[in-house]
DNA sequence: GCTTAAATGTCGCGT
DNA sequence: ACGCGACGTTTAAGC
């Protein structure tokens, strides 16, 4: 796993770097003093600071400062880079098509600058997603509610796709939205396009909604009874007794 | 601006390099081959691979491998790292509190180790959000509406703030919900929770919806119909005339 | 600290 | 390519 680094390389020996880095379809990383201005979906500049720049093989460009989990400036991945000397400026140049955006570096001065492989995707799995909820419920539809049953995920309205649709005990149709984790007055709305939906497909039949999530804020459970839709407590992890100190912050039916 | 790197150090190099890095508050990188650990809001595992890993002096760690925008895996700001040797592997360790998350990174080979500061955060401002949109129509309301005037910003519901709220020019009360791009369904959903929260609260009276955004899509356009509100096409940015060929997807009132 | 909604959100999946 | 919704979303602002 061969790197190749320049420490305080002249601009003329970094841009030689990050060539050599582009032609092999090497992840690229400088370090240095830079401006930067970017235009596309939005607009921003920013003045000269010092930052961290990645450049991997797929098109994404990555700006790190010093602070924050998010990059100051970036591009996706499918951008097309380019790098050139102008003036006294190492400048790298991005330029995303659909939409057009377009993002310059300018270099005053470049303090290290590496180029590497790494290897391609290896298997990832996570655990806790919404879809592992989906799973729960499925295999026992009776922790759910006794007696309901699943007639399909991801079934199509006119206001979208229902996670699970299915009835209860009785027969009645039930819309089932699945949320991983606590959630606000969104996931209500969202609810409520599906329910309507259905409703405005099969008038007179009433619909009934259900919420399920960990738990709801406040304000969700207003708006819950104020649309007439229900809530049901559980978490995509089978045995997750999780912070019972909370547990008068879960909203109950 | 300083820079220590390390090509292909021992481990125990690159642990003596990350310590100091700590002490001085500085950013950190490495590229090597690794596994992952992750659990807290979720769980997940990565099998060895070669990742770059990026430690920063706010307690933000990224994970990243030679695709994509996003870190495979990652911590916010304010996690605690610590490292350690322990039998033949460097182990970064990251713990956040509230919720509690902890990701443990097993090196099993670095094939380079660097510490650099950088300077603090500088002047950055960003042109074309939602703001923007706001600051256009409070500076010349005719442009929603003829007739129309602005009586608040971020006026209170009991479903959440309305980004503006005013009235038209027969004193119909009408809550405008701004988007500075192309909307879906779920900001219709979000207009149509505050409208009808307002007509909850102040009942007999109508209230009016206006959704605004450079444009809807076609289901967002229906839903609209139907819940009996209204879209007028504006885009952040003045003189945006972006996409002349789009202009079949804009939804008209 | 929790809630709420914006974001150059990003990303994957479907049409 | 566009629509649609999940995401360990992240982040900021208000309370």
């Amino acid at each position: 796993m061969p790197v190749s680094t320049l420490t305080d390389p002249t601009l003329k020996d970094a841009h030689n770097l990050i060539n050599t880095g582009f032609e092999h379809g090497e992840m690229i990383t400088l370090v240095g003093k830079c401006e930067i201005d970017y235009d596309g979906r939005a607009s921003s500049h920013l003045p000269p600071g010092e930052r961290l720049v990645i450049l991997k093989p797929d098109g994404t460009l990555l700006v790190h400062g010093n602070e924050q989990r998010k990059p100051v400036n970036w591009q996706p991945p499918g951008s097309t880079h380019s790098a050139h000397l102008s003036g006294d400026c190492l400048i790298i140049e991005s330029v995303r098509t659909s939409p057009h955006e377009e993002l310059d570096i300018m270099f005053q001065m470049v303090a290290q600058a590496s180029r590497f492989g790494l290897d391609g995707v290896s298997e990832f799995n996570l655990e806790g997603s919404e879809e592992d909820l989906r799973q729960r419920i499925l295999a026992d539809p009776d922790i759910l509610e006794t007696g309901f049953s699943a007639m399909a995920t991801e079934r199509e309205t006119s206001a979208g796709p229902i996670d699970i649709y299915g009835q209860d005990a009785d027969g009645t149709a039930i819309a089932v939205e699945l949320k991983r984790r606590r959630v606000g007055p969104d996931a209500v709305g969202q609810l409520n396009r599906y329910v309507e939906a259905l409703e405005r497909n099969r008038p007179g039949k009433s619909v009934r909604g259900i919420l399920v999530a960990p738990s709801v804020t406040e304000r969700a459970k207003q708006l819950l009874a104020s649309e007439n839709l229900e809530f049901v407590s559980l978490t995509p992890e089978q045995g997750d007794t999780s912070q019972p100190t909370d547990f008068s912050k879960d909203a109950e039916k």
